[in-house]
DNA sequence: AATGAACTCAACCGCTCGGAA
DNA sequence: ATTCCGAGCGGTTGAGTTCAT
């Protein structure tokens, strides 16, 4: 006996949403202003259940919403965003003025999704700027050059180095010869980083080269996701050089605080040393397309809420 | 012009989370 | 500590539209 849908009321309205309809929501939300979602069909004379209403408002009907086709630009940062973030919609949509999870989910699913499963994207750029498989969009149905053996991202089943939910991030690890100065909610661990456990890469091989030049930051209670969000005040109080992501061997983690909920930001590849630091907008430290996909979307994300990048 | 396949996207469904009681 | 409820999220569905034959 599963639970009874929200709209299995007899009477209630399914299906597209008549002009008459909208009307009637838009012109209550403008009065008594959104929430109390269950509430609102009656109050507002609509035949539709609460939840029916709100995806409207939410996906059609607020001012704030941009139509029209997704921009090149938008589709970019959609792909790295979700490279960064995987399937979290709204998390990415929060990136995007104007757009909504739904459409970029619809977009994804029906055209982003679909050219990367040909192993062709727009976004994809070799080191001498040629674009990988550069039939074009028009393309789709042409062979994948062997060359960008592009794995695009799993619909469900990619190893995303974040979670499917927001996890506390209470580690970050940022480049040693830049120091932090006083921040509200980071703060500098350098002892502790020379204890610090091994790193562990994608591929289970456990190296010290990373703690060689990284420096050990707490992020006190932060979320990943508010992390992406936060406005830092004083973007220069960082000073850091992030490269990208990946998610630690949790095993290696030294409390079971720690477990399940640690993060390193880190180079693309363990095997150099410091110059593949300083040197990482060099494609010829990558070592895949797959590399600067993912390095790609974690620098301008982190660009964005204030992190120096280099 | 007719028809079936493929595509698009608004809407629905089931689940989870967080706050209030 | 537990239960309830509102809200939000991501996956899926299906009606309408476009495309190909």
């Amino acid at each position: 006996m599963g639970r009874k849908p929200c709209c299995a009321k007899e009477g209630l309205n399914r299906g597209a949403w008549t002009a008459a309809e909208d009307k009637i929501l838009t012109e209550y939300i403008k009065i008594h202003g959104e929430g109390k979602w269950r509430h609102l069909p009656k109050r507002a004379g609509l035949k539709r259940c609460g939840k029916s209403c709100r995806l409207r408002w939410l996906n059609y009907l607020r001012p704030d919403i941009k139509r029209g086709n997704i921009t090149d630009d938008e589709e970019d940062l959609i792909i790295r965003l979700h490279t960064l973030l995987g399937n979290r919609w709204s998390l990415i949509a929060g990136r995007l003025p104007g757009r909504t999870d739904n459409e970029i989910k619809n977009y994804w699913n029906t055209n982003i999704g679909k050219r990367l499963q040909n192993g062709n994207s727009k976004f994809f750029t070799t080191s001498n700027g040629v674009e990988p498989g550069s039939s074009s969009l028009a393309g789709q149905d042409s062979d994948p050059d062997p060359e960008f053996d592009i794995k695009p991202p799993q619909k469900t089943a990619a190893p995303c180095p974040i979670p499917p939910k927001a996890t506390r991030c209470t580690n970050v690890i940022l480049s040693q010869e830049l120091q932090p100065r006083n921040h509200t909610n980071v703060t500098c661990d350098d002892e502790e980083t020379m204890d610090a456990p091994p790193f562990v890469d994608s591929e289970g091989i456990v190296t010290n080269n990373l703690l060689d030049f990284m420096v050990d930051f707490e992020i006190d209670e932060g979320v990943f996701s508010d992390l992406l969000n936060t406005d830092i005040p004083e973007p220069s109080c960082f000073e850091n050089k992030v490269v990208a992501v990946e998610e630690a061997d949790s095993s290696a983690a030294s409390t079971s605080d720690e477990q399940g909920c640690y993060y390193h930001l880190s180079p693309p590849t363990i095997s150099n040393n410091e110059t593949c630091l300083n040197n990482v907008s060099d494609d010829s430290i990558l070592h895949s397309p797959e590399d600067f996909q993912s390095m790609s979307a974690l620098m301008e994300t982190m660009n964005s809420i204030g992190f120096e990048i280099f």
